[in-house]
DNA sequence: TCCAATTTGTTACATTTGTGACCATTGATT
DNA sequence: AATCAATGGTCACAAATGTAACAAATTGGA
């Protein structure tokens, strides 16, 4: 008769962290080996890569802010980036502490060959759990980031 | 008419792994403030440590198969928990390569204690989130963890 | 029994991340 | 204009993680 006793007694099967960094942990790593394998790129890099991708040309402040990255992280993905020729930077004219990162024409390239990759991959996903399931993920997901920020 | 475009092009918005780190990553910030402020604790210590307490006494392979972690964050994490005796390490008879980690008195107390603030954690999580999204939640995550895993 | 292959866990070294200090620039106040 | 707080970004140092090599113990045959 017992019913399950969901809230009097810690269960770290329910605890939401945990639950939640162990799914995203695995999802990442499966995807992670093509970045990494086939590019070379750490997470942080590709990260990076990815939001001016998508969203183009922006200031590093902006894109940590976007990407929920710290400065830091941004700053040397960023250099590690130029490095690779697939982003430049261009002074800022209105302010000239900061510069506009964009992706060159290889690193557009890049992108769009990543890019495809993601899209394989997402539908592969979106196969496996259904696509009801998957698009209920991506709604939870975005609930969940504004559960949080209410506390 | 043109309807929405979910699966043509790219979209950083819809790509799986990255909605999820960010709602797993925002989920961790915000739990992390207890173990790391109140306890000085590496999430990966936390991990451990919580794994031990919901589960008692097991080895570091098994410790690390149950909760996705190389056997060398394993080991340090209990280097370090051994070092504030929360943890305590006995010969396994059967395979002397071994130590039967459990935690200790101490360690079960101050478990007790994280285990209260977890709890608190999630309910505040799923009185934001309304319990049917919050269950959804986790129902899904489970999911997703048996869609990596077939590939 | 003996030897090779495997498993368990630790260590050393390299890479990545976190943190705080810092410089240059900007913005606001007087 | 002169001052001073706030901002954008980089750097140096510390902490954490990833990776590969390793020793010790175990397993499985020949």
């Amino acid at each position: 008769m017992a019913k399950k006793p969901s809230s009097d007694a810690f269960n770290l099967e329910d605890f939401l962290p945990f639950r939640l960094h162990q799914a995203s942990e695995a999802v990442s790593q499966s995807f992670r080996t093509i970045y990494r394998n086939d590019y070379g790129m750490t997470r942080t890099e590709w990260r990076v890569f990815a939001q001016l991708g998508q969203y183009g040309a922006m200031t590093a402040t902006q894109l940590g802010l976007s990407a929920s990255l710290h400065k830091t992280k941004v700053s040397r993905a960023v250099f590690a980036l130029e490095q690779r020729r697939w982003l430049e930077r261009q002074q800022d004219t209105a302010d000239r502490r900061s510069h506009i990162l964009r992706l060159t024409k290889l690193g557009q390239e890049a992108f769009r060959e990543l890019g495809q990759r993601g899209l394989i991959y997402n539908k592969r996903m979106s196969e496996q759990l259904g696509q009801t399931q998957f698009d209920e993920i991506l709604r939870l997901t975005a609930e969940l980031e504004k559960a949080v920020a209410k506390l």
